[in-house]
DNA sequence: CCAAAAGTGTTGATTATACACCCATGC
DNA sequence: GCATGGGTGTATAATCAACACTTTTGG
C-alpha cells in the first residue's frame, strides 16, 4: 500500500481528506481507537487518508479503516465536515519534525518511504477539507494492527483520550455527539457489541452511552418494539438462574 | 465577481464544489428556488460554486448565495457530502455544448466571460465531491437576482420541481429530508416566516412541512414550550375578531 | 350583541414509567 | 427448595390529543 511516490502523484483528489472515528465499547466503557504516530514525541491521531480519484468517498472510508487497523466490513456513518480555512496539518508537522530532526536530513529514500514522508510537506502541510466518518466495531471481533506509520494502536476510554493532533479530538466529539443524536433514529449502536448478545447487554451499552440507568422491564420493551433485533436460542451460561435469550441483527443480504 | 482566467486559476479548491438548496415558503406551499442556466436547452441547476484556498466552506456557501441569488445573511445549515467515485458534470456539459454548439467556436473570448466557459471544459468536467448546504430564506424579505449565467431564477413548488441537472435533484431531496428529521431538534422553520409572524402562520407551515393537520390549541402549546419565541404586541388586521399575538425570533446577538 | 377567530383551561386517551409476580436454572 | 437473575404482566404517573369555554375584535 505505501508508494516511492509522493502523496501529490499517487492519483489523490486534493486537499480532501478522510478522518475516521472507531468507537468500540468493552467493560461499559465507550472507546476509541487511537494510533500513536511512529515517531519522536507524542503525537496521536485519528486513522485519516485520502480518496483517490476512482474511489467513492464511502469506499476510501472502508480502505482507510482496513489499510491502517486491519478492520474489514465495519459499520460506517459519515457525520460531518471541517472546512475552517486555516485548517492544515502545519503546526503539526512542524512541531514533528522539531522534534525529529533526522527528517530533514538527506535520507531521501527513507522520507518517501514513510506514508507521511516529509518529501510531502508542501502536499501535506496545505489547507485540508476533513469529512469524518465514524465507526461501530465490534471491539472483541477486531484485533487493530498497527502500520509502519504507527507506534502503537490502542483504544482509549473516551473520558480518557490523548490529546491528539490538529482538531481530531474536537472531530471525535462531534461524532459522538451525531451517534448519541441519531442512535434512536439508526438503531445502530448493536454494532458496538458481539453477533449475539443478551438484552442486559443491551441495557448496559445504552446505559454508558447516555449515562443513565434504564428500568430492566421497560428497556426490553423499547427495544423489542423497535423490531431491529432477532431473538435467538438461550443462552446456557451455568449461572444458577434463568437462562436470557440471545439476540442479534437480522441477517443482511 | 467574474474572472478573465479559467476556474482552474483562480485559486479555488480542487474537485470540491458546493451545492445550495434554497428553501421558501409561500401560500402554503415549501419552494426551492431554482436558477435556469442561461444556455439554448432546459438546464437547471443549483447554485452552486467553489471554495476559496482561503476561505472557511460556510463563508464559500454564503458567498455562492449572495452572488449567485443576491440573498444575503441567511439561515445555513451543511447536510451531506455526495461523493460517489462517478460523480462529475461531463454527461450535463456535453448535452449543453451539443445544444449550443457556438460554445465551441474559436470564439475565446466570450467562452472565458461566461463563468462555466467552455474554456473550462477539463476543469469542470472532472469528479467532484460535493458539500450539500440548505438555507432557509423569507421569501418576501429576498428578490432573488439571476447573474448573467442564468436565464431566470424563480421559485418552484417543491411537488414540481423541473428535472435538474446531475444528481440536482436527488440533493433537493436529501436537504428536504434531513430538514424535516432535524427540525424538532434545531427548531429552525422560523425562518422561513417573516419577521414577526402569528401563531396560525407557524401552524401553517408545519402543516406543509409535516403534510398533516394539527389541533390549534395543542399546537400553540407545543410550540410555545420550546421557549423559542419571543411574544410581541398584538397584530391588529381589521378583522372582526380577537387580534392574534405577533412572535418573533429573539434578536441574535 | 353577534360572528369570527384567538387564547386558555379541562377532560380523556395514549404512552411511558414504576411495581409486582412468575419462571427457569444450578446447586 | 432456594437463591439468582430473566421474562412478562399490571398499576400508576406523565404526557399528548380532543373538547369546551372564554376573550377580544369590528360591525
Amino acid at each position: 500500500m505505501k508508494s516511492q511516490y509522493p502523496l501529490s502523484e499517487q492519483g489523490y483528489i486534493q486537499q480532501l481528506s478522510i478522518d475516521c472515528v472507531i468507537f468500540g465499547y468493552q467493560d461499559k466503557k465507550l472507546k476509541v481507537l487511537v494510533p500513536k504516530l511512529n515517531f519522536k514525541g507524542e503525537f496521536f491521531a485519528l486513522p485519516s487518508g485520502f480518496v483517490y480519484q476512482d474511489e467513492d468517498i464511502d469506499d476510501a472510508a472502508r480502505r482507510i479503516l482496513r489499510d491502517r487497523t486491519g478492520i474489514q466490513d465495519v459499520y460506517l456513518e459519515q457525520f460531518n465536515v471541517t472546512g475552517k480555512a486555516n485548517r492544515s496539518s502545519k503546526v503539526f508537522l512542524d512541531r514533528l519534525i522539531e522534534q525529529n530532526p533526522e527528517l530533514i536530513a538527506a535520507n531521501v529514500q527513507k522520507l518517501n518511504e514513510t506514508v507521511s514522508g516529509i518529501g510531502d510537506y508542501d502536499w501535506f502541510t496545505r489547507r485540508f477539507i476533513s469529512i469524518g466518518y465514524y465507526a461501530l466495531v465490534d471491539i472483541n471481533q477486531v484485533t487493530a494492527q498497527k502500520t509502519d506509520l504507527d507506534e502503537s494502536i490502542q483504544w482509549y476510554d473516551l473520558d480518557n483520550l490523548p490529546s491528539m493532533i490538529m482538531d481530531h479530538n474536537q472531530i471525535i466529539g462531534d461524532a459522538l455527539e451525531t451517534f448519541k443524536l441519531t442512535l434512536d433514529q439508526k438503531a445502530n449502536a448493536f454494532h458496538l457489541l458481539e453477533e449475539t448478545f443478551t438484552m442486559k447487554d443491551v441495557q448496559e451499552l445504552y446505559e454508558t452511552i447516555f449515562e443513565k440507568q434504564y428500568a430492566r422491564n421497560n428497556f426490553q420493551k423499547k427495544i423489542l418494539e423497535m423490531n431491529a433485533l432477532e431473538r435467538m436460542e438461550k443462552k446456557f451460561t451455568g449461572a444458577a438462574n434463568k437462562a436470557p435469550y440471545l439476540y442479534r441483527l437480522p441477517k443482511r443480504e
